[in-house]
This record gives structure tokens, sequence and C-alpha cells, in this order.
DNA sequence: ATGAATAATCTAAACGTTTAGATTTTTGGA
DNA sequence: TCCAAAAATCTAAACGTTTAGATTATTCAT
């Protein structure tokens, strides 16, 4: 591997000017700028990050960290991200934490020592998030998107999921159903709380009762359709069903096909996401859309403003509006007309 | 940021004795171990890896590069060479190429001066491949995933796009389908080519034309979904559709529905990919199933195996299965009993 | 008690850059 | 033609590690 030394000995001049050279060659002549560059060319000159960012403390990289790669709305936003910070001349490395906090405090470190300018985070919900440990850990700016504790020091870009969860249940409410169940996953996600909190604040406002209605830690489409096969054998079954993200709105569709209901006639059903499916399937799923690409614009903004701007910022909280998006899969529901699936 | 020289100093010990403790401390009293050790933990010291790397020429890291992370197939792979890698003390940074040969290069240049210790590359489809050129920017071991040349000195780890292809559609065939319609992406996408190569094959062996079926360049859903129109508008339209990939796939549901078509009854419907809905699409959908664990296991092997090989290993290509599911979208053809979806 | 062998620890030179500051060259006004 | 100022180029010291090899301390057979 060629290096600078390489490089100078081949123009004859000294490491100074081609490192001049290199990083926009202010003073330097013409006439050496063009050798160097041809020394370059000749030797096959790769500058060597690693040494150059050992000295200057700093890279034009950033770090994304998500809890699981296969949700589609974290692939999203990742690419989101991804096209955003490159359009500002920042590349991303993205890291895959598995909903493991151990795993995730790795990537941090490993961002650390490798000098990203800054990172982006959906942290892992393992256990509860402690945000500013986690900035800490990565010794550098961090914003948090999507789960993002209400209290915190570090800038975060979020949903209004209590608004949206209430907003959706309070139409299968003024839809006439009284009995709607919740398919949840994690209890420790901020983001599956707040909605699960709609829910409640919701039937609770209609004077329903939740009780042995909500499921949590259906954290894959497998353990969502238990819960549906669960639910829906209960003496309490619902009548509708609202899922708090992709997973569980897939598990419900196939745990509802499954026991041979179909939906909204037997059962209607609102989820969280689905973007890739909810649209196409027949009939179409009523759902809440979160605004992907303007979480991954808004996080790439704060954290870049944090990187280089040299005066303290105070801290920012930015919370975007989803979409509730009306299709077919919820009916007015009319007592006595119910399927059994048993 | 504490460094190694605070360690020492607060140790009352040299630097090296630090870093021999650091690295396994062999030839280290336990009593300077510990000392060493309690200093560590006061000054909250981490090792600086650009520093290390700099100086070993090592990192225990992998890249992977994937052309869209948003296309779930490839979220798939990520996610199990991510599993596979970390079980192997390996961490992995994930780059998005985009489908763009320059952000390609970007990342793999990038991840040649982190000093990663090998990739693993889904190339991007925007030229055609070059892939010893991509293990030369890397600089290190390099394998690739799914769309690889077929003769390359690089390793490679596929499924054979061919015979899938030819299966499903020869099952149409079979079925009484004559006119079948193909849906593909990137025309210089090598899987993509290798499954309209295996659709033309079938054609071609039961002396069916394929002239005006095929259309190429359906990148995402709406793509896809525009050339269904097109396709069951034409002149010659056919009864039965293959599709390329994921959001191929989706596009042909879609396509279908809005034009008030249904399948089975209307077209019949084989798609490559879409594990997260195919099953759960009522009517479900037939479709070739890719081995994506396996594909991401046998990566990181052949990776590792030659970046911890000293001797010199001969080229690898793996051909992995691929696993046909038959399941509600196609049925026999009977000619006259055609739907207008005019 | 002596010295050879071994164990423990340290010194100092790398790794490939950047950059302050020194030195040399060029420029142009008097 | 001279000299000061500006421009171009260079030297050498850092950045935070690792590691070969030097030095010192310990062990143990004689």
């Amino acid at each position: 591997m060629a290096t600078m030394h390489d490089v100078a000995k081949k123009a004859g001049v000294s490491i100074a000017t081609v490192s001049a050279v290199i990083n926009g060659g202010v003073n330097v002549s013409e006439k050496l700028t063009k050798r160097v560059q041809d020394a370059i060319r000749d030797v096959g000159y790769r500058p060597n990050i690693v040494a150059r960012s050992l000295k200057t403390g700093g890279t034009k990289t950033l770090v994304c960290i998500v809890p699981g790669i296969i949700n589609p709305i974290y692939a999203e936003i990742a690419q989101a991200i991804e096209v955003f910070a490159n359009a500002k001349g920042y590349a991303v490395f993205l890291c895959n934490a598995q909903e493991e906090c151990k795993l995730q405090r790795k990537y941090l470190h490993l961002a650390r020592s490798m000098q990203v300018a800054g990172g982006i985070i959906i942290p892992a919900a393992e256990q509860d998030v402690n945000v500013e440990q986690l900035e800490m850990d990565l010794g550098a700016p961090l914003v948090v998107v999507d789960r993002a504790p209400l209290e915190t020091t570090v800038d975060s870009v979020v949903v209004d999921n209590f608004q949206a969860a209430e907003r959706a249940v309070s139409l299968l409410i003024n839809l006439g159903h009284r009995r709607i169940g919740a398919v949840a996953s994690y209890p420790l996600s901020t983001t599956s709380l707040q909605r699960i909190a709609g829910y409640e604040a919701a039937m609770d406002k209609a004077g329903l009762s939740t009780e042995g209605l909500v499921r949590q830690n259906c954290s894959n489409v497998d353990r969502a359709k238990s819960a549906v096969y669960d639910l829906m054998r209960s003496d309490n079954r619902p009548t509708a069903l609202f899922a708090t993200y992709e997973h569980a709105g897939m598990g419900v569709v196939q745990g509802l096909n499954s026991l041979g209901l179909s939906y909204p006639k037997d059962v209607s059903f609102i989820t969280f996401d689905g973007n890739a499916w909810a649209d196409a399937l027949h009939p179409s799923i009523t759902r809440i859309r979160q605004p992907t690409e303007n979480m991954g614009r808004e996080a790439v903004r704060l954290v870049l403003e944090r990187i280089e701007s040299k005066t303290e910022l105070s801290v920012r909280r930015l919370v975007l509006e989803t979409e509730f998006i009306l299709k077919d899969s919820c009916a007015a529901y009319i007592a006595g007309k119910e399927a059994d699936p048993s």
C-alpha cells in the first residue's frame, strides 16, 4: 500500500506538500500540484483515513444504530438517514443491534474509536433506555430517533404515538366497538408504551375496560399470531384489534386468516406501519403511517447542526405528524353479529 | 479522553506495561496487572481503535455493503451476516450503496482505510460488476453474495436463479398457460438476468414466444405496477405473470388489484421473495424462497476462512438451493375464459 | 555467594497522517 | 538594484497505540 512518502519521493517534494495538495492545495504552485497529482496516480496512492483521523480526531462519518434491520420501518428510516447524510458529504455506517444492549454498546464504542463525527440511534428496548449514557458511550453528538424518553437532555426526533394511537382507537370506538384488543411489542420500548397508553386513554375516555385485552411482547410475526389466537378464543373476545407495529399487524392478518375470520366482517383492524403491504391486501388495511423520510432528514439535520456548531445548542425535541390512512379494514360493529372462530 | 499515558502515569508504570495488560498480560506480574486495571477503571480509559489499527493494520471488523436496505431480502441477508459474524467475534458495519457504484466505491475505500478485516458485498447493479476491482478497492478479502458473475476469481455465495425461475415458469406452462409475462428489475443485475434467462429457457423449451412479454427496469413497486398495467392492456395479454423479486411481486399484486383482476382466477402468478407477506395475502402467493440465513452464514464462513488462513485458498463458489413454495396464486388456464381489464 | 537463565519491566522507534512554524523563493514597489 | 512582504516549500513534532529489543530484577543450581 502506497503511502504519502512514496508519493513525495516520486514527485520529488516533501510529504507536507503532498498533504497540502490532497487537502485542497492552498499555497502550492500549479506545477507542484500537477506533479504531485501525477505521482498519486502513478503509485496508486489512497489516503489512510485511520492515520488521518488519528491526527485530526474527526471524520466525515456518522454511525446509525438500529435495533433490527428487518423491521421495515427501521430500514426506511435508515435509508432516509443515509440519503440525507450523503447529500451533506457524510458517510453512514449502519449497525444492527438486534435489540441487545450489549451489542449496542459495543457498536457505540467501536464507532467512538473510529472517530465518527456523530450518531443517530433508535435504542434497543431490552432495558430502560438511558440516553445520556448512550451519548457518553459514543463520545460525540447523538440524536435519538423514534424511541426517546420524554425527559432527556439529548436531541430527539419522534412522532406523537400517543395521539396517533388514541385517534385510531377512538375511530374504532365510534364505529361501535366495545371490546378492542391490542397487540404490542416490547413493554420496554417507549413507542410501544406510548401507543398502548393512547389506546388505554381512548378506551378510558369511552368508559371501556381493557382488562385481558392487551397482549405485550409480540416481538415477531409468530408471537403476534399466537396472541391473536389467544385473544380471539378468550371469553372476552374483541371485535376489533389494534396492532402497534408492523409485525404485530402482519401477525393479526395471519392470525385472522388461519382462524377463518375475515376483516372487516368479523373483526375490524388498524395497525401502525405496514407501508409495504397494507394497501396491497384485500381488503386493504387502515393504518398509521410514520413520516420515515422526514424523521431521517430531521435526525441528520440535528446531528450535523450539533457537530458543526461552535456554540452550545439547547436541547431539541421534534415531534412529527403521523398520517392516518383510512382503508377497508374497519367497519361498524353491530351487536350480536359475531362469528365464532372455534 | 483518557489515553494509555494517563493510565501509565496513574499506575506508575510504563505505557508498554499498560499495553501488555490490555492485550492479555503475558509476562506481567499480578501486582502490576491489578494496579493497571484499577488505573484503567479510575481514569475511564477506553482503547483508541484508530491508533491501534494504525499500528497493527487489522481489526475484528467486517464491512457488509448492500445495494438497498429497504429491499427486505437484503435486510434479511444482512441480518444473518450480522448474527454469524458476531458469533465469531466480528463486528459488522453495514453500508447502503443505493444501487450507486460511486457510493459503493466510497464505502469500499472508507472501509479499507478503517482497516476492516474483510467484506461481504451484494454489488450495485448500476453498471457491469467487476468483482475483482471491488476486492482491489477494499484491499481485503471480499465475498460476493447474490449478484455474482459466473466467471470470477473472488469467492461467492449465490442461488441457482436460472433453475428456480425455469422451474416456476414450467409450472405455469404445465398448468396450460401460453402467454406468461415477466416483471423484472435492473437488466444489469446478474440475478435478474439469470431469472429472466430461466424464464426464457422454460418458454423456449415449450415452444412459446416471449415477445412483448418481458418488462425490465421495474426497480420499485410503482414501476412494476405500471408494467402490469401495460402488460395487461396489451394485445398480447398474458394469462400468467412471473415477478423476479420482492417489489415486482408487490407491484403485480397492486396492479392486478387496481385493474380489478383477481388471481388466480384471471391471472396466475409466481414471485421471488416476499417472505413477509406472500403467505398472508388472500389468496396466498406461490413463491420462490431464497435461503437468506444460509447465504449469510456461508458468506461469513468464506470471508473468515480467507482472513484467517495463512495459505492460499482456491476460489469457492457456493450455489445454494432455493425453496419452491406452492400456494394459491396459480390455477390451470382454460382457453376462452379471460377477463377484460379495460 | 556467584552467575546463568529466566521473568518482569522499560525505552524508543515505528505506523501514516496533519500542521505549526522555519526556511527558502518569488514578487514588486522604491 | 535592494528590501520587505507574500508565497511556496520544507522540517519536525505530534496523534495513541504496538512491539522489538534493552535493561533490570528474580530465581535457582552450583
